[in-house]
RNA sequence: GCGCUCGUGGCUCAAUUGGAUAGAGCAACAGACUUCGGAUCUGUAGGUUAUAGGUUCGACUCCUAUCGAGCGUGCCA
């Protein structure tokens, strides 16, 4: 809709190119403060500069009426031009707020070690993957997710000492577990498996704990599979670091093409990541030989990078903020462009519980699980309470309110509202296709305003997903929401004169809010 | 110490990326039901945007300093 609209306007006006939207509607739908800019070239008052502007809008077919006030040129579209609007979304409601973006993009995310079930701080950036990538593609985007696993490295080793334990304990034998391994309810529930496939003579001694290390990771991934499913959330492809380290032989070479890449130092072979920004150079080949975290990322970007997308959008949590610079210094190094890859920090999320800290650890085991809580709230709920919030700033809330399940709760509004209009629209008794053909005419202001915010979805979209600012998306259907209920509460709308055209608009703004919900992965209900 | 991310009503977050009078939701208070489902609506109260300077037509937003918070500062992953 901005679009055609800003096409319109600059037939008139060449040099305005961003149209905003107005701090109060009252003003207009769209507004201008392009005359603050031209008033240095043309050294004349910004306020008459906007007068001359608005008088070339007199006989436009779109715009009601332009005007300008203190400067600012606000502009506000006619009846006719949001009926034709209207009519394209509801003819073709699978394309609604669609576009056609042409960029491949490569989402990495979640990406959590394969060493226990997701708690409910990985959920946070699994939601946000999810909904990007999902609105990614909305707009058009050739977008592929993926997960990285770490199934290589020492804490998979911990992962099978911790299993072989807690299969000691499940047999009888008395069990300590040191500081560093793996302990909790999974650990125990993967043990009594393990004991049921194996038999009890298997864990006699400690042989197997290689071969165990491996059956757990495998189990452990299906686990986490399990997790995400039930939040609707599901990759294109994984990656695995194991099958990766094959080719680090190759990547070393194509690294050191680059001379100064790496040079070797007290028996180790170090990263020069210090040439481009980063604090300090890196080790990545340790003295007996083995490689490095850092070396299996730095594989993983090479295969990454060779396989050709316009753009690499890696979701890590804030904890490893310091390996961004390590990381592109490496592409860098490699003869890539890092500036094609972009890191969204997805912010700590700290829990209280009854009003105070809560400190989850993995290895003590008082985690809490993202399955817990998707049982108990809802994989709605869960989602919508992530998605309410930028992603880089730090979320804080309380177990005991997210187990809350009342009118606090902006996801019941919002379905409310939808569910409202659908029960309008049947006990109206009219045909759909009666209502989507009524003709829009001299639509009062509140009319107006309720129709041009419902089309604006793909505005919002388009803006949450370039700022990856995807809270904008919950916070406009929490506002179009609030706008409806209004409306409804102002008007009756069933046996009213008007009764086709509120049914007409309320249609629109249903299907916005169905399509925006959807987008962040949550069905919109039809009934409460 | 250094680096990163931040600091906005009592709480959780916004603010069109430098634009109009800093807005919502919770919580508090006062109202609206013989209802097209009140899971709703209307209103009141609550702010020196951490502090101090600077940049300009204009600053919550940019710059500098200070204070405060979280994370990082492994040859763990």
């Amino acid at each position: 809709m901005k679009k055609i609209v800003l096409k319109h306007i600059q037939k008139e006006i060449p040099s305005l190119n961003a149209l905003e939207k107005p701090k109060d509607i009252s003003f207009g739908h769209y507004a201008s403060p392009v005359a603050f800019s031209l008033a240095k070239n043309y050294k004349k008052s910004p306020i008459i500069i906007a007068d001359e502007l608005c008088e070339k809008f007199k006989q436009s077919n779109i715009f009601d009426n332009v005007e300008s006030l203190k400067g600012y040129i606000n502009f506000k579209l006619s009846s006719t031009f949001l009926n034709s609007l209207s009519n394209e979304a509801l003819n073709d409601e699978e394309n609604f707020a669609k576009d056609n973006k042409n960029k491949k993009i490569l989402l990495e995310y979640v990406s959590a070690n394969p060493t226990g079930p997701l708690h409910i701080g990985h959920a946070r950036g699994a939601v946000f993957g999810d909904t990007l990538y999902r609105v990614a593609k909305h707009l058009g985007y050739d977008i592929q997710s993926e997960y990285y696993v770490n199934d290589a490295g020492n804490q998979i080793r911990l992962l099978g000492i911790s299993l072989y334990l807690g299969a000691s304990e499940v047999l009888g034998k008395d069990v300590e577990y040191p500081e560093e391994y793996y302990r909790g309810d999974y650990i125990i529930d993967l043990a009594k498996k393990a004991i049921a496939e194996f038999g009890e003579d298997y864990f006699k001694d400690e042989s197997v704990i290689e071969e165990l290390s491996t059956w757990a990771k495998d189990k452990m991934l299906i686990l986490i599979k399990d997790n995400l499913k039930s939040a609707g959330i599901e990759f294109d492809s994984f990656a695995s670091e194991k099958e990766l380290f094959k080719l680090w032989d190759e990547t070393l070479k194509k690294l050191q093409r680059d001379s100064d890449a790496t040079y070797t130092k007290d028996g180790k072979l170090w990263l020069n990541s210090s040439k481009f920004g980063d604090e300090k150079d890196r080790v990545i080949v340790r003295e007996d030989g083995r490689p490095t975290y850092l070396a299996g990322d730095i594989i993983y970007h090479n295969q990454k990078f060779k396989r050709g997308y316009d753009e690499y959008i890696n979701i890590w949590g804030a904890d490893h903020h310091g390996y961004i610079s390590r990381v592109k210094a490496a592409i860098k190094f490699l003869g890539y462009d890092e500036s094609k890859l972009e890191v969204i920090l997805s912010q700590m999320v700290s829990l209280l519980k009854g009003g105070k800290p809560y400190k989850m650890s993995k290895r003590a085991g008082n985690f809490i699980l993202m399955s817990d809580i998707i049982q108990e709230i809802g994989s709605d709920a869960l989602r919508f309470v992530f998605l309410t919030k930028k992603s880089d700033t730090h979320l804080e809330f309380d177990i005991d309110d997210l187990k809350k399940q009342d009118s606090s709760n902006p996801i019941y509004y919002i379905n409310y509202a939808h569910a409202r209009i659908n029960q309008l629209v049947q006990k109206s008794k009219k045909s759909l296709g009666n209502i989507k053909q009524t003709k829009l005419e001299n639509l009062e202001d509140d009319e107006k305003n309720l129709l041009f915010n419902a089309l604006l979805l793909n505005e919002v979209l388009n803006d949450a997903y370039e700022s990856r600012q995807l809270q904008k998306i919950s916070e406009y259907l929490k506002n179009l929401a609030s706008l409806l209920h209004q409306f409804y509460n102002k008007n009756q709308i069933v046996g009213s004169e008007k009764e086709n055209i509120y049914l007409k608009i309320l249609l629109v703004v249903a299907l916005s809010i169905r399509t925006g919900l959807k987008l962040m992965g949550i069905e919109a209900k039809y009934k409460m």
